[in-house]
DNA sequence: TTAAACTTTCAGTAATTTCTGAAACTTCAA
DNA sequence: TTGAAGTTTCAGAAATTACTGAAAGTTTAA
């Protein structure tokens, strides 16, 4: 595992930026590494590239897995434990999308919907509420409209995505090609 | 300024989540405070609400309006200043977007640029960079389609996230809505 | 101008998060 | 079974981030 200035820079970054995106420094860097790295490689060799303590090392891989972004890989005849990632740039991005729903989102979602079961006591909470009410109703559109794009596919996403400014003139076309069905007022 | 139960179990729910959604604890605090209260609400009265010093108060003040998120408001014959939302659920939502596509995103499209200007100085190197170009599509397309879908304008957002599995169908018809223009492939 | 009413800043402290490294654990070959 | 080669755990240390409160700053009214 060499790393050039190149790696070295884009390592560096992406250890910054961890904690912007939901996990911490090492977890980054120890995630840039994997990714740039063409070879499968061992939690010695990511401790050694990064210098950080092996059990550091071995914390940052089973988070990197639980966030199903890095996964093992036995090369026959090696006692030591490999890894890359879990699949290509596209798949990763999909999964740092969704793991970050599930924090970020799904327990507010819960949050609200029992808060909304109670009563409201009297004007101030009646009007809370309606504001919960709000938020609620956004954050459920958003997950369901999240779910929707995942199993659309890359493909499909991806001219979704290309589509820019179309997707504009095809909406108001909508009701003529998909008559009746989901109008929306 | 009351804490009723249900208003406090939001505000206090907020407040954990905060440090998620990229701010701090009494930051998702205040911001809470301030979207369920009623009437505009004054920086001591936060600090009384919420246990927090004046001090922290104005600073969270301070980072809640460089979100955009809150704004003052001033009411007339009273010295000191007091806050409301910058906006609707709907606008809060679409600056915490905009703001975190910023501090999460922008950057590192910025060093992936740089990074792919250098020559590679071998096949390790070259790897990598094949991986960086990845990743920097990738963000740029999500950079470009969310700058598309703020422009789209809520109404139209609405519909395109309430038209669910609807929009797979209507991108297999998409050639012979849009010929010619935009076809991927 | 003074001072009252308010806001902001920031040095120091507190709380939280991350990291280390030694010990405990696992697996496998001989 | 033993021990070598590896992995994981976790208590405490280090680093980072958030918070307090006193002092400095601002604004307005008299």
């Amino acid at each position: 595992m060499k790393m050039t200035p190149l790696i070295t820079s884009a390592v560096m970054h992406f250890g910054e930026m961890g904690s912007r995106w939901g996990f911490n420094r090492t977890v980054g860097q120890i995630l840039a590494l994997i990714v740039l790295n063409e070879e499968p490689i061992s939690a010695q060799e990511i401790a050694d590239a990064l210098n950080i303590s092996r059990g550091n090392t071995s914390m940052g891989l089973k988070e990197l897995q639980s966030w199903r972004l890095v996964k093992q890989h036995l090369v026959p005849g090696e006692r030591k434990e490999f890894f890359i990632p879990a699949g290509d740039i596209w798949t990763l991005a999909n999964r740092v999308f969704e793991e970050r729903r599930k924090r970020e989102i799904d327990p507010t979602l819960s949050l609200l919907r029992d808060l909304l079961l109670d009563e409201p006591a009297n004007g101030t909470e009646a009007g809370a509420q309606n504001k919960l009410n709000e938020i609620h109703d956004l954050l459920e559109s958003i997950t369901a409209w999240s779910e929707e794009l995942q199993n659309l596919g890359p493909e499909k996403l991806n001219t979704l995505m290309k589509l820019g400014s179309g997707v504009g003139r095809m909406l108001d076309l909508k009701d003529k090609i998909l008559p009746g069905k989901n109008s929306v007022n």
